[in-house]
DNA sequence: AACATCGGACTTTCAAACGG
DNA sequence: CGTTTGAAAGTCCGATGTTG
């Protein structure tokens, strides 16, 4: 056996890789050619590694060679020290008892407790993330900050509490304070889980190099311009004046980002792409859609788990595992992801950016990204959980972080020491600020409670703001102060009104089905009842095809991909078959169809389980038209609608005489499509499909329902044979739908 | 038989201690 | 400030287990 070759870095010389070499000692300037270390596979198995990129041990196995970054060194560790003094207390207490003379060290004991200290501080040393409390991790009680409505969202500190009690004599020994010993549990529980705490995005014992997943500069620059132009204005997670500097200096070298910087670059490729087509990936990048995104969604994964981000206390490490949840979610289902998300809420509530009295502490700027994360989060896992069916999202009434500020980017500065005074015009935040105004009324609405949550109607009743009593006055405030300065001519402003609109018209919709429970005192009532939510779906319809037909708003569509208006086509397609030829059909079939088109007509492909849920609600409606007009003598010209979809249907291989419902439609295993291919957003499982419509249904808004509906809709089908999914049959089923 | 896992012997690195 | 020390980091052999 050749120990003498062993920890050599054969492979460190001549034979060096040409990309990924691993410095081990960046401190270093001597010319030693740099120490490349074993891959992570080869490193995590103890084989030999040859040090090439990729090693042929990976090459062997196909997996993905991940070249190993250096950890960092520890200090050494003190303990040895402290328990040689300890002992020798022990042999001297041992040698007086025993009667024996020797020489004291002077004050042994006091030496003891010296290095005992000293290994406390010592405690945290292998974190890179045991940055600075800064105040985030136990707030100060003096501080315990009351909301402005009057209620206090921040809770006590155990710790704290215990030292209240503290009794004297513990305040004159030695002993480390209640606040010390939480600083010392909690680095004791880090030293004992080491790294193998990695369980959610896979699991390494060491970091890796990421640097050669990174594109070229250029791409980089032009990802960060396409996130800017695309994905930034609608979320506002990252400040990009304060952003953009950084971004200019870690292409400088890759190699030494820190892995949350690194990880909120991966993240911002992943947006970046997501809000790209296949085309402009292809005529900028070169490369397939697919390929961008998963490896820089990969390249995420990776810098989030060298972040170590299950413990991160650092806003932009959760950033990123946002904006990294947000660029999966048109390629995973809505259970997958609200679990996903259910652990960056954990981590949200940790570090206590939902709370207003911890976020205060905080400098003005940092309070304000803190605040814009939050309502990010808040409405997309509201929107997320809504989908799968998880009724306790985000969206409650048990937290106060105060909406984001409708300022520009320019107002806002890192360390600035005055919070800047709202704009009373339109602002590079306002699309934010407004989805945060009409999450806040929701939130503490009776209808979205008794959806999800009803135990908290108490909570909700003292926050309650008073000025806006109803959606009514939601709906003027948020005309009056804020669309009212859009101009329709700039793409984002576009969006901002529409979008606002198109949403208002959904939870209007929702209050009614929450109000009218189907029983209905006369005619004239239930008539006014149809015309109610008949105006709503129209008016949901109606304004998202505005903004999905409108080309300067298409680098926008990646969110609102992910609220397809289906609510509006199953009230419209359940009042079409009571009324085939009523007074709504006309106006009806064509918004559906102009929706369609929009939202639908691309797709090439018809082979998911949504499509087919689609086209058994809405043909049937047709056929109902089809067969009352032919009664009279009139013939009709099928929409463009209709036909897509029957051609669908023929493509699918399954013929409208086979009857709507395909033996097992809903019912093949791993059969998991892409939806956003049919723009309805969301990939899931086939036995999910009808559950991801019918939340869609719930929440096709604004992403203020989480799990209010979808729980209704799925008492309604989620067992339910396929027949009986036939719309005629709701209001039977449970849920009134006015009829 | 081929491959994977992992205990542990061994080397390398470098922070801290030491000594002049 | 150069040298020494020794703990931490890194390497990978070879015994053993697993799989096809």
């Amino acid at each position: 056996m050749s120990r003498a070759a062993q920890g050599m870095p054969e492979g460190s010389s001549s034979d060096a890789p040409l990309s990924s070499p691993v410095v081990s000692a960046p401190s270093s300037q001597s010319s030693k050619p740099p120490r490349v270390l074993a891959c992570t596979l080869c490193h995590q198995r103890k084989v030999k590694c040859d040090h090439n990129f990729p090693c042929s041990n990976c090459i062997k196995s196909g997996a993905e060679c991940v070249p190993t970054v250096p950890a960092r060194r520890r200090p050494r560790r003190q303990i040895a020290k402290r328990d040689l003094l300890k002992r020798l207390r022990r042999y001297e207490e041992l040698l007086l008892r025993s009667n024996i003379n020797f020489e004291s060290l002077p004050d042994s004991s006091s030496l003891v407790e010296t290095s005992f200290s000293t290994e406390v501080d010592h405690g945290s040393d292998d974190d890179e993330n045991s940055e600075p409390v800064d105040g985030t991790e136990s707030p100060s009680p003096s501080a315990t900050a009351k909301s402005e409505r009057g209620l206090s969202y921040e809770t006590k500190s155990f710790w704290h509490a215990m030292n209240q009690s503290r009794d004297d004599i513990e305040n004159q020994s030695n002993c480390p304070s209640y606040e010390d010993r939480e600083t010392m549990v909690k680095k004791a529980w880090e030293q004992l889980s080491g790294d193998n705490i990695l369980l959610i995005l896979g699991s390494r014992k060491t970091a890796a190099n990421l640097s050669h997943l990174h594109p070229e500069p250029i791409q980089i620059f032009r990802l960060w311009q396409v996130y800017l132009d695309n994905v930034n204005p609608l979320i506002k997670v990252i400040h990009p004046p304060s952003t953009q500097g950084r971004i200019i200096e870690a292409m400088g070298n890759l190699r030494q980002i820190s892995p949350p910087f690194e990880a909120l670059l991966f993240s911002i490729y992943s947006m970046a792409v997501l809000s790209l087509s296949e085309e402009d990936c292809q005529t900028f990048f070169d490369c397939p859609r697919e390929y961008l995104l998963s490896r820089y969604q990969y390249g995420c994964q990776q810098a989030l788990l060298n972040s170590r981000f299950l413990r991160t206390n650092d806003r932009e490490c959760l950033t990123s595992l946002f904006l990294y949840s947000m660029s999966i979610g048109l390629s995973t289902d809505p259970v997958t992801l609200s679990s996903i998300l259910g652990i960056t809420h954990r981590i949200a509530r940790r570090i206590g950016i939902h709370n207003e009295g911890i976020t205060r502490k905080h400098d003005p700027f940092e309070a304000e990204m803190r605040r814009r994360l939050w309502w990010s989060f808040a409405l997309f896992d509201d929107r997320m959980g809504g989908m799968a069916d998880f009724k306790s999202a985000s969206l409650g009434p048990t937290w106060d972080c105060s909406i984001p500020l409708n300022v520009n980017d320019s107002d806002l500065w890192p360390h600035m020491k005055q919070a800047p005074a709202a704009r009373g015009f339109s602002t590079d935040a306002t699309h934010v600020v407004v989805r945060a105004q009409i999450g806040e009324f929701i939130r503490h609405s009776k209808f979205h409670l008794d959806f999800t949550d009803p135990s908290l109607h108490a909570v909700a009743r003292d926050a309650q703001r008073v000025e806006v009593p109803d959606l009514a006055a939601l709906e003027k405030m948020i005309e009056e102060k804020y669309l009212k300065f859009c101009d329709p001519d700039i793409p984002l402003h576009f969006l901002t009104i529409w979008m606002t609109r198109g949403h208002m018209a959904k939870h209007r919709l929702v209050e009614h089905y929450w109000k009218h429970d189907g029983s209905t005192p006369n005619e004239a009532a239930a008539e006014a009842n149809v015309d109610a939510t008949m105006s709503h779906a129209f008016t949901m319809l109606e304004c998202d095809t505005k903004v999905m037909t409108q080309p300067t708003t298409r680098g926008y569509t990646w969110l609102y991909n992910f609220y397809f208006p289906f609510p509006a086509y199953l009230q419209i397609i359940k009042e079409l078959r009571r009324c085939p030829v009523g007074k709504h059909a006309e106006r009806a079939w064509g918004l559906m169809d102009e929706n369609f088109a929009a939202r639908l007509s691309t797709t090439s492909t018809y082979h998911s389980p949504l499509f087919k849920v689609f086209a058994t609600t809405v043909l049937p409606a047709w056929d109902a038209r089809e067969a009352a007009l032919k009664e009279s003598g009139q013939t009709l010209t099928p929409p463009a609608m209709v036909i897509e979809v029957r051609k669908g249907l023929v493509q699918m291989g399954q013929s409208t005489q086979d009857g709507y419902f395909p033996k097992g439609a809903d019912q093949q295993p791993g059969n998991g499509t892409n939806m956003n291919d049919l723009g309805f957003s969301v990939s899931m499982p086939t036995s999910l499909g009808i559950n991801g419509l019918l939340s869609e249904m719930s929440n096709g808004g604004h992403g203020s329902h989480g799990g209010t509906e979808a729980g209704i809709f799925t008492g309604l089908f989620g067992q339910t044979p396929p027949e009986e999914m036939n719309p005629g049959n709701w209001p039977a089923m449970g849920w009134g739908f006015g009829g």
